[in-house]
DNA sequence: TGTACATCAGTGAACGCGCGTTCACTGATGTAC
DNA sequence: TGTACATCAGTGAACGCGCGTTCACTGATGTAC
């Protein structure tokens, strides 16, 4: 039984990152204290030497998620804000997100969910889509975040790719889903150069 | 105490109409059959003379959801298929529909859970989901269904105007959602017509 | 038409289970002498 | 360096609560005579 500062905080950052892939494949009420300990090789009562309750769990979860789909995003390219779009796109709307829910963008796996939570993970939300799309307009108009034109294509490229996956993983018709995919991925290209 | 096969099927619509908002309102696991029962000025073990379970009526208000979800374009318009596209997306993207989610539309309020939902509900969203698309194309291609390049429109918006209202319904920010739906409004309007 | 009976939608208490949280305890590690 | 003690991450049983489901019961309605 490991009893440093370090030790407490790698298991503390393991519990966070189970918890932060299981949310986005279950949804933020999808999974219980007790299974995530058990899957973290631990068990339940340790829990609160760790969080004050399951809800503070959730919010670092959640930033665990937006920060780990950026480094994921990161580890593909260089500076996510560099990325040219079509390589963002690639990604976004490849059949590895659509089935990899639970290491993938949290805005397309949770957009109900959140709009449905509490104030602080909304909030939380905002911003990071406020970040997100700041990106994209960058990208979009070659480092320019105040590009007005690029903001509108920013926006309606968040849009239509969060859109694109949702309804793509809610298909259980692959065929469909890959021409979901597959359509949103040539207009984005399409769209983001014009 | 009403006792007629017409009264007791009211009471039956009653319920599922209730919990097809609730639903799309807190998401499928997001209510309870008691809470519904006392909605719907009943008790609890009445439920069980109408459903065989809560899956049961999970599926019925899902249906439903989708039903009256075009029901209620439809009264705005004629026939789905013939409301214009700039129409469809007037009353979509518009901030009534971001707040009603509980008659709104049911990709919108609840992509993640149907993506995470069993089969049965699955396959009646994936359904539901081809059939939009392709009343979508008849609006762009005039009513010709069978439009290659109507399609991938149709795609693009539905993948679009989902995101765009799931978008809008995460951010806390009211200006920050009011764009947008209001540059995911303009866009279809130009690409539409094109 | 009036009376006796059967049906069954709806009642509300009770049950079982899962889940978030609490708590007394353990035992390895770090610290003081 | 070695020993005694304090700390505290982790244990696992227990608690309370909510929720889906069950069940014996009620009483209004429909039917048979």
């Amino acid at each position: 039984m490991g009893h440093s500062q370090v030790e407490k905080q790698k298991t503390h950052e393991k519990i966070v990152e189970i918890a932060s892939r299981r949310l986005r494949e279950k949804g933020l009420e999808g999974i219980g204290v007790a299974d995530l300990m058990k899957e973290a090789g631990l068990t339940v009562g340790g829990f609160y030497k760790h969080f004050e309750s399951r809800d503070q769990l959730v919010r670092e979860a959640m930033q665990l998620a937006f920060g780990s789909w950026e480094a994921k995003v990161r580890a593909e390219g260089v500076d996510p804000a560099d990325i040219p779009v079509s390589a963002y796109a690639a990604t976004y709307l490849g059949g590895d997100h659509r089935e990899g829910v639970g290491e993938g963008c949290p805005f397309a796996a949770l957009t109900a969910d959140l709009a449905r939570s509490g104030d602080e993970c909304r909030t939380l939300a905002t911003d990071q889509l406020k970040t997100n799309v700041g990106r994209m307009t960058a990208r979009i108009a070659g480092g320019d975040e105040g590009d007005a034109e690029a903001r509108r294509k920013a926006i309606i490229l968040s849009a239509l790719m969060t859109g694109a996956v949702g309804l793509a993983r809610v298909a259980n018709d692959e065929a469909f889903a890959a021409e979901i995919l597959k359509t949103a991925e040539s207009f984005v290209n399409d769209f983001a150069g014009k």
